[in-house]
DNA sequence: GAAAATCTGTTCAATTTGAGACATTGGCAA
DNA sequence: TTGCCAATGTCTCAAATTGAACAGATTTTC
């Protein structure tokens, strides 16, 4: 597979709702799917019809170029819709590959549910509409990094994020492992130029490879390579 | 002023729903807005305390960077909605800074207001999701556009996506006549390289100066420089 | 525990891009 | 017409990035 370029989308807070309580009281999310780590959920080209909300574990969302080259677009806790770009039409298709990160535990509601759901339910509408501008609020700035940034702000600002991503319970701490050929695929650039600047971060203290399973500690220090002009 | 670096969003095809005469209806849209070319309709800072939906001209969405340089985020047709990110959460600031491309009608509806009627109206809560879903994939494809391919094959997509743009009459022709640094903004380059770029178009034949006045004709076959490997 | 499959650390030449400098050009206004 | 000014066409040099290759380290799998 070649190597890929693509930008990280790390996404907003858990909503003031029970959505959980209210997808079981409607009964909108009666099915629920359960996802081994690395299994697809559904795959760029696949037919449309359900969203999803992640109840527990989170998701990453692909993209392949005609060249094979793969992007990661976005990072998906729990408590974030997969697939919500199919209430908008009927006859949609994926645009992305959604692939669990961890395991995880989603809901899943069709489509014709959804739409229903949202004309009947205001506060459920407005949590839906709220996750949509923060997933455009976030994607935007994924965008403006590519364009403003260099990849070593680029490939900083990505750990940051990430520290704060797993941050249930220690702080500072990319929890689940993830690759260097992953990180590059992130950020948009090649794997030999993360491990360029992860050795650069580090021998300047702003990171450290801790424990043998690939825990990595993210010091906030790292910030002076964003905010450093 | 830095160089800028940033690229474009243009966005979907006007809705299936007369929103104007609805907006009308509902006395929604009452206050309207009148903006000349290049005037700011509301600047990167400022509070955020209403949505606008543009009806007739069009609006261009600009971040700038700490370091002064220039992004151009998004171009908005006639039929789509402006500072939409406000309805929300109360208590918002804008984080774009959108200016008329061309004179503009607005329509301006305060963000409690657009709330109320989101709830109560559905097929204007349909619309507006609607919107956001098109949007939401536009920055997504912009944001894969930056990763995936070369600052060449961007600007020959930027260039194609505006000859469909203007697409009221004549085909294959970019109307307003956007200089060369505003297509490095949108693009996230620097205007000598959109320069050297639209030189090389220009002599394989894939575009034309046209009129004085600035037109730019632009041929289909632009579309080998995307599509070729 | 050994083989297989992944990651990581490193190097390097070939390209691409960034950032400016400067000369021209075309349109507009006095 | 003349002069101003923004938009263009060119060029150059340094810095950033790509792409590929390889060996060593670490994990996973059987």
């Amino acid at each position: 597979m070649k190597v890929a370029r693509p930008a990280i989308v790390l996404l907003p807070p858990p909503p003031a709702f029970d959505v959980e309580a209210f997808l079981d009281r409607t009964g909108l999310g009666r099915t629920l799917v359960e996802l081994k780590k690395n299994q697809v959920l559904f795959s760029q080209g696949d037919a449309a019809d359900a969203v999803f909300y992640i109840q527990k574990g989170s998701i990453k969302l692909t993209i392949v170029s005609q060249r094979g080259k793969e992007a990661t677009v976005a990072l998906l806790n729990a408590g974030n819709f997969v697939g919500e770009s199919c209430v908008a039409a009927a006859e949609h298709i994926r645009m992305v590959t959604a692939t669990g990160l961890t395991r995880c535990t989603l809901m899943r509601i069709e489509r014709l549910e959804m739409v229903r759901v949202l004309h009947e339910e205001h506060a459920f509408a407005d949590l839906f509409v709220t996750f949509l501008l923060a997933r455009n609020v976030r994607i935007q700035e994924d965008l403006v990094d590519q364009l403003f940034n260099s990849s070593e702000k680029r490939l900083a600002r990505i750990l940051l994020l990430l520290a704060q991503f797993g941050k249930e319970g220690k702080p500072e701490t990319v929890v689940p492992k993830i690759s260097q050929e992953v990180l590059a695929e992130m950020i948009g650039t090649t794997r030999s130029r993360v491990n360029f600047f992860m050795n650069r971060f580090r021998k300047l203290g702003f990171i450290k490879y801790s424990g043998g399973l690939g825990g990595l500690e993210v010091h906030s220090s790292l910030l002076n390579v964003v905010l450093h002009d």
